[in-house]
DNA sequence: GAGATTTAATTAAGGCATTTACTATCTCAC
DNA sequence: GTGAGATAGTAAATGCCTTAATTAAATCTC
């Protein structure tokens, strides 16, 4: 059975196989291990936010964005939607865009700003603290689902190397949002 | 210097700790470090894509989509756009939509299919094919920027471990698109 | 302390991807 | 072969997030 020979099994994860394939026998490319490096990070990283998503918080009438909103706020709170915006690693427009309908819907509080007239402070409302807890308990069976494969040894070499390969973001002149 | 009062450091990458933290101290939860390898398996990804569509793709006037969409079609195409779905790891809506400004700007063509009525094939055009060479240049080089920290050992471990991370999807009811 | 600059948040406009609905074609059962 | 159901692709509507413009309040300068 030849390699080459198999384009009905290819599918959004393997497709990687074919990528370093391709380029390392007809283009001339030569990282084609950081290629893969990369490709992998992504999607590991799509598949595994899609299923969340999917499995534990649309079910419940939430965005990933908005879990994510609610996660900083939960852990880093009472904040300042500016930071919940670096936390986050959204825009501020896109924090004030979503905390519209979550003060709407009783979960998240804003409050004017102690010392500076132009603040304003995030915050869980007592609903949506309970919220989170109910919510991050399925969250975070589902992320064990997941993580269960690895070792707990071979789970921190997997951080320990992503934080590596993001400790040098400083080296070069990295693009990030505003 | 007291490590719980250090906020005005916090920030995208090490809001990590802090949760970590928390979770681990104030909450019950139990799979602690389940979170912290996919929030930083997220964070890392984001990071990168982030990166290389501002620096690379945007500034030629491609978002991070279309360029996913050009590349599985030059290595794997040409193809369907039920199969450029598939390997994109999006909706055959989104490929639809994705294709008619690529096909304006004389990068994509599509054509009939053989056999049946209903299907059409996309590929490159010789254009997009000469751009694509200089674009994944230009992502190549990118790549081995962030990849380079770590050594080629240290990179095929990570590979190894994503895969691994991802292979036993089988075992529960995952969440794919449809 | 008045005027200019900077900063925080929101609003507005635009881009992109998703879901849902629709059309056309194919397959299969009978 | 005819009709029911499945499948490919597209179109329409919605949602989310981004950048740019706007408003308001702080700070800095003289």
């Amino acid at each position: 059975m030849a390699d080459e020979e198999r384009p009905a099994e290819l599918d959004f994860w393997s497709f990687i196989e074919l990528a370093h394939h391709r380029l390392a026998t007809e283009y001339g490319f030569r990282h084609q291990l950081a290629t893969e490096v990369l490709l992998t990070l992504n999607r590991a990283s799509d598949l595994v936010t899609y299923d969340l998503e999917s499995a534990v918080h649309r079910p419940r009438g939430l965005s990933w964005s908005s879990f994510r909103l609610l996660f900083v706020t939960w852990l880093a709170g009472p904040l300042e939607p500016k930071r919940a915006a670096v936390l986050t690693g959204m825009s501020r427009a896109a924090v004030s865009n979503l905390s519209k309908p979550l003060v709407a819907d009783g979960l998240l509080e804003r409050s004017p700003g102690e010392h500076d007239g132009r603040s304003v402070l995030l915050s869980l409302t007592e609903h949506g603290h309970r919220t989170m807890e109910e919510l991050f308990g399925a969250h975070n069976e589902r992320e064990y689902q997941w993580t269960s494969v690895l070792s707990e040894t071979e789970q921190r070499i997997l951080v320990m190397l992503l934080n590596k390969l993001i400790t040098n973001r400083d080296q070069f002149d990295l693009r990030e949002r505003s």
